[in-house]
DNA sequence: TTGACTAGAACGATTGTTCGTTCTAGTATC
DNA sequence: GATACTAGAACGAACAATCGTTCTAGTCAA
C-alpha cells in the first residue's frame, strides 16, 4: 500500500492524482492530440512506465479525468438541488456555481465543455448527456411542473435557461470576455430567466 | 482528350473544391487529428501530391476550409440585414438561417460551431470573434439603440438572445435531439426574444 | 521473497511532408 | 499540320519524425 503520509507531504501526491492533474492542464490548454504522454510524463515528473502503470492506455487518462469530474459537479449540483427549495433558486445557484468554476478551475470547465471528447473517447455519450446536464433538464422540467416555468417543450426551456449563461462561460474560457464572470451573474440571470418565467 | 467539358461535368470537380468538400466532412466526423492527410486523398480519389500541390500543409485545408464558410455566413448574414428592418426580424431570420443549415449542411455547422479551431490552427481568433459572431452582436447592440432590446451589456444581450438556439443546435448535431429544428423555431425564438426584449 | 511501483530505452506503426517523375494542354516555331 | 517547348497539375514511393505502447531492469516496503 502506499504509505498515507506521502499523500499528505507536500509536493508528493499520489501518481495518479499528479497525472491527471497535469493531463487536465495540458489537454485543456493545447488539447488532447496535442499532448503527448510524453509530454505528460516530463511535465508531472513522472516517468512513462508509471503512467501506464496506473492507466490502460492514453485514452484511459482522458476517461478517468472525465468521469472524476462529472461525477464532481454532478456531486455539487445534488448539493444544490437539496438546498435550495425553488426551482429557480436552484438553477440561479447552478449558474453561479457554474460562473464560479470558470474562474477558480478553468481548465476543468474547459475540459468539461470545449473539449470534443467524442473525438478521443469513441462510443462515449457527447457531454450534453452526462448527468450534470441531465440534472440541469430535470430542475427545468421540475419548474414547469410547479408552475414556475411557462409550458413549453422542457428540452427548449433548458436551452433557453442555460444556454445564455453556458455562452457566457465560452466566451470567458476563450478570452474574449476580460472582466470576471461574477460581475455579470445578475444581468445574465435576468435575462435567462426572463426567457422561461411563466 | 479531355476539354473544357470536364468542369462542368456531374462528378468531375476541380481538385481544389474536391478535396475541401471531402476534408470537411472528414473533419466533422472523425475530427482534424483523426483525419489523415492519406485519408483525404483516398477519400476524394486524388494523390498525396495534387493536395500539397493546392495546399500548402494540413493545416492549410482547415484554414482554406475555415475562411470560406466564414465569409459565406457572413454574406448571407448581411444579406439578412439589409432586407430585414427591424432588430427582431433580423436576429430571427438569423436563427432561421442557422437551423436550416444545420439541417441541410450539418458538417458545415458541425466544423463551425463545434470544432475547437485553435488546436490546429494556432493564432487563429477563436469562433466567437469571427465576422459572422461579430455580425450577430452588431445586430443586438443596433437593436438596444432603438428601444427594441432593454439596456444592458451588450454582450450579455447577445449571448442571452443567441445562446438558446445555438444550444439547441449542439444537441442537434450531437443528436440529442431526433427532431428537425425548424419543428422548434417558435418556441425558441419566443423564449430567446422574451430574455432581451424591452 | 514477493508484489507494488518506478524508470526509461526501445519498438513498431502512423503521419505529415518531400521529391522526382509523368501527364496534359496550350503556345510558338517551323 | 507537325514538332518542340513550357507550365501547371497529378502521381505515389520514400523519408524523417513523432507517438503510443511494451519490455526489461531496478527500487523499496512488508
Amino acid at each position: 500500500m502506499v504509505n498515507t503520509a506521502k499523500i499528505n507531504a507536500p509536493g508528493l501526491r499520489p501518481t495518479q492524482e499528479l497525472v491527471l492533474d497535469t493531463a487536465l492542464h495540458l489537454f485543456s490548454e493545447r488539447g488532447y492530440f496535442n499532448t503527448s504522454v510524453h509530454d505528460i510524463a516530463r511535465e508531472a515528473q513522472v516517468s512513462i512506465g508509471s503512467i501506464y502503470h496506473h492507466f490502460k492506455d492514453k485514452q484511459g487518462i482522458a476517461q478517468a479525468l472525465y468521469e472524476q469530474l462529472v461525477a464532481r459537479m454532478g456531486r455539487a449540483f445534488d448539493t444544490i438541488a437539496s438546498t435550495h427549495p425553488t426551482t429557480h433558486d436552484r438553477c440561479r445557484a447552478v449558474v453561479e456555481l457554474l460562473f464560479q468554476l470558470t474562474e477558480d478551475e478553468p481548465a476543468l470547465m474547459a475540459y468539461m465543455l470545449h473539449a470534443q471528447h467524442q473525438e478521443f473517447m469513441p462510443g462515449q455519450a457527447p457531454v450534453c448527456s452526462s448527468r450534470p446536464f441531465t440534472q440541469m433538464r430535470a430542475m427545468v422540467a421540475a419548474g414547469m411542473d410547479t408552475g414556475e416555468i411557462r409550458p413549453m417543450d422542457s428540452l427548449v426551456a433548458a436551452t433557453a435557461l442555460f444556454g445564455g449563461p453556458l455562452r457566457m462561460i465560452s466566451l470567458r474560457l476563450d478570452k474574449i470576455l476580460e472582466i470576471p464572470l461574477q460581475r455579470y451573474t445578475a444581468q445574465v440571470w435576468e435575462a435567462a430567466w426572463h426567457a422561461v418565467a411563466a
